[in-house]
DNA sequence: GCCGGGTATATAGATAGTCTATGTAATGTT
DNA sequence: AACATTACATAGACTATCTATATACCCGGC
């Protein structure tokens, strides 16, 4: 029914690839990061983003290492691997086709209208 | 495993809904006319495109009417309604906002690779 | 006459990603 | 003591997509 949902299945993996390329981050670290530079856009649900993070590292693109935390409770921070890496920019080039055709086949939808509204 | 499959759930129903918008058109054309828009791009699949127009008929997005043709079989002609047309300007822009999104925090992943390839 | 290919629609079953809800545990605040 | 925040985790339900198969009509090749 809502659209919004639907419509970012599988965009998880890019999303999270983009920002671990940068440097290692924790999945709360992840979700907060995402929301910010999206402006609010962008929100992961815990049941979205641990098992997106848990099957990316089974995957081998990212690998999970503990970090002890002196005020808080412990973090995981994820490395990307070299296989991440690769299939970032190969999954990057695939998001960033499809958008494209996407807008290009939407453009002129408003326009559509016959009204001058 | 293949992002091109996760990619693509959800814009079936506003990608049929702007092939629809612009005339009434029959299951097998909708596949036919978008993958030549698309230039290939988007291909869809029998288990895909059919499922999807009884869902948006029976949301009342679409209206079908079955159609005798002399020379082959049958075609059902899908007709966008009213609450289909406004639902197409609502999930046009909710998807032009998502590409833009994805677009944007994309955007120099090509570059971030260290080397000058 | 029969088989294959293109047109055209349909559905059952499997797969997989997301969401809701709940749980654990540590810390700091009131 | 109760609550909010941080931080990770998972079970169960939902739903869209894909694979595969089926039906039916028409045409051309053999």
């Amino acid at each position: 029914m809502s659209p919004a949902r639907d419509m970012r299945k599988g965009s998880t993996t890019v999303l999270i690839l983009s920002l671990v390329a940068e440097r290692p981050m924790y999945g709360y670290q992840i979700a907060k990061e995402l929301e910010r530079r999206s402006e609010g856009y962008f929100d992961f649900k815990e049941g979205t983003l641990y098992p997106a993070l848990h099957r990316m590292e089974k995957e081998g693109l990212l690998r999970g290492e503990w970090q002890v935390v002196a005020e808080g409770p412990s973090r995981k921070y994820y490395h990307i691997t070299e296989k991440g890496r690769r299939a970032l920019v190969d999954v990057a080039a695939e998001w960033t086709t499809f958008s494209r055709k996407i807008l290009a086949l939407l453009e002129g939808i408003q326009g559509a209208r016959s009204g001058t509204t």
